[in-house]
DNA sequence: TATTGTTATACTCTATAACTATA
DNA sequence: TATAGTTATAGAGTATAACAATA
């Protein structure tokens, strides 16, 4: 039963996951500056483009404290990227949105992250699909190994 | 032929890497505080443990300018984790080279990262080795699938 | 002249604690 | 009283520019 966790395989595949993480950072980050945000600020604009949220749901999305979110929206709000609004249900919370330039923004720099997607291309359609089954049951997403 | 980079599966394969990123930088940062090190000081003191590095290297290896390799080296040293050779070489190098005490701390937080190795233990030995082919070929570090 | 490391400066992100306005 | 957001503060990482020592 090869379930260890220091046989050479499973070292390297720890290794190769280690790179795809700094290419992914790296490459997230340059495509960030060259829109001129910084990564928090490109993560919480992505986050706002699905949908208005809560400053404290922000917070727990990026796994920092509150009064941080505060300065990240403050910035992104001075560049006319977001805008506060009130939630009609409770007066205390304020809704930060993207606004028009905002999600134009997010798109042009979602467009922009290659990684993951340049480097997908040396595989074949059945070996992205391999390789998705396995990163599913790796993170725990459910074993379901549906068709392509 | 199947190299589109916006199928189905190619967009879940993507959306998989990046769960896998965000769950590998939370573990390092948290396995870090737990030693009292920011991820910056970790990277650098596992880096040192290698070999030790003149300064300017360890800029090149983090991707930052050489002036922030200053501070960072100086918390480490005024923790004894760390301390500056001269380079018998160059009289201009400084050498940074990990303590007794930071090669222990090195080995300790290493020994504490579990991320991809947990997860991977719900794969088989044979999907290890098929994963590692995968990203070896993703990451263009040749396609020889050598054996187990 | 060019390179290595450092200093000085400014900005962003981070956590902590105290404050306000609502609930 | 409890919660949402903010302010104030301090520490760390980052880039830029200028500097001393050495090559």
């Amino acid at each position: 039963m090869p379930t260890s966790h220091t046989d050479p395989v499973t070292l390297e595949v720890v290794e190769l996951i280690g790179t795809v993480v700094a290419r992914y950072h790296q490459e997230y980050e340059e495509a960030a500056a060259a829109h001129s945000l910084t990564g928090a600020q490109a993560r919480v604009l992505g986050l706002l483009t699905l949908e208005p949220t809560p400053m404290r749901k922000i917070a727990e999305k990026l796994k920092c404290e509150p009064s941080n979110v505060t300065g990240i929206i403050d910035r992104l709000e001075s560049r006319g990227l977001v805008e506060r609004r009130p939630d009609p249900a409770d007066r205390r919370v304020k809704l930060a949105a993207p606004t028009d330039e905002g999600r134009d923004t997010a798109r042009r720099l979602r467009d922009s992250l290659h990684f993951a997607r340049e480097p997908l291309g040396e595989l074949t359609g059945l070996e992205r699909t391999l390789l998705r089954d396995l990163l599913r049951r790796m993170l725990g997403e459910g074993p379901a190994p549906s068709a392509p």
